[in-house]
DNA sequence: CCCACGCGGAATGACTCGTTCCGGTGAGGA
DNA sequence: TCCTCACCGGAACGAGTCATTCCGCGTGGG
């Protein structure tokens, strides 16, 4: 069964190099560079998958069912309500958990799978059940809904954005989020400060 | 003269039509897409700009200017220093500011002309003055650097985002900066609440 | 009524990317 | 040791996109 191993090896390396590089540039990123970070050829991706679609397909419905668990094991591990929903947005934002892939549509024809609708909608609720149980307990400010986590996740995730986000609206929504936070406040955390300088580099055009 | 108004019309509608366009879509928008906003064929864009690039460099510049008029009338126009900081970020992300056709490099190898740089720095020389007075009268949180404020624009232009922003590190600063603001709080002015379905079927992929 | 001038849009050539094809290679059997 | 053959990487192909250029037309001034 050496053979058999070898193949899910494969397997596993080109799926997790497609959800790197899909959750990083979008869906639209060349199936080339998948098999590059892959350390395969291009055609071997071919041999186990028929299309760039099916493949995606594969790394969304992989990338939901670890939002799920994130969710789950959110709940779980903390027993506060704050806590457990900043954990899930921490966990769901690290590299692994690929929360950038499950937000875009592949395409505006996609035939969605039943799979996929299944998962998206129990991820949903998943979220759902985080964010209100902590404004039960007074602890989420109460206007927030599960949209606007996938909304936050969308922007986090600045290459996923699709046309519609642009829409006025919406950014307005974002800001109104953000701008309490930048206020001055006695609870706040100190956290840790990133290097400016760099900072500055990476953010500014035309960097010094 | 009614030639040489009709050219500077032209040129007024080509450089709205790109600002747009280019702030929505990132450089990468095609120009016909411009020239069909402007109403315009693509020859009569090319009969004013050499190429795409130095089109994208005057619209740069204009946009640039409006985003220092803005930090100028807004602490004209505020006395109090919050109220100025939250009236630049919001001027900024009005469409016609263009911000986010600022924030993006051009290419990597991009000359940078002399103009461009002076107004660059004059930027930001502008958006530290309203941070720094924000934060001497204890409004803005602390630990907020003007490299911030473009971080945060840069997220809130979600396709003008480049390469570098997707380091994890940049993306733990945003969240800093965003989950404090989620908290509940007693002085959270109520706003407007959005239209949630709306909300939710362009945020979640395979939206009902 | 004629004629440049300026215009819109089609044509061109370079390039990118999804998908397929082909020659090479190495493990395993004779 | 040599032969197979299943599997692999990367080149090749065809379609599509986009920056830039070219061309014939409409029109306003003479």
């Amino acid at each position: 069964m050496t053979t058999a191993q070898h193949a899910v090896d494969y397997d596993e390396r080109v799926i997790s190099a497609a959800r790197e590089v899909f959750a990083q540039q979008g869906f639209a990123a060349p199936v080339s560079e998948i098999a590059e970070l892959a350390g395969v050829g291009v055609a071997s991706i071919y041999r186990r998958y028929p299309n760039k679609r099916r493949l995606a397909e594969r790394v969304r419905i992989a990338a939901m069912s670890r939002v799920i668990a994130e969710a789950e094991s959110a709940g779980e591990v903390e027993p506060d309500p704050w806590a457990a929903f900043v954990r899930f947005v921490r966990g769901c934002l690290r590299a692994h958990t690929g929360i950038g892939v499950v937000l875009p549509p592949y395409e505006e024809s996609e035939d969605v799978s039943e799979e996929l609708t299944r998962l998206r909608q129990r991820m949903i609720e998943h979220i759902e059940e985080l964010v209100v149980t902590a404004q039960r307990a007074g602890q989420l400010r109460g206007d927030l809904r599960s949209a606007d986590v996938f909304l936050l996740f969308k922007h986090l995730n600045p290459p996923l954005a699709t046309e519609e986000d642009r829409r006025a609206e919406l950014r307005q929504r974002y800001l109104e989020l953000l701008l309490p936070g930048l206020r001055e406040r006695a609870d706040r955390l100190p956290g840790e400060a990133p290097d400016w300088d760099e900072l500055f580099q990476m953010c500014v055009p035309g960097g010094q």
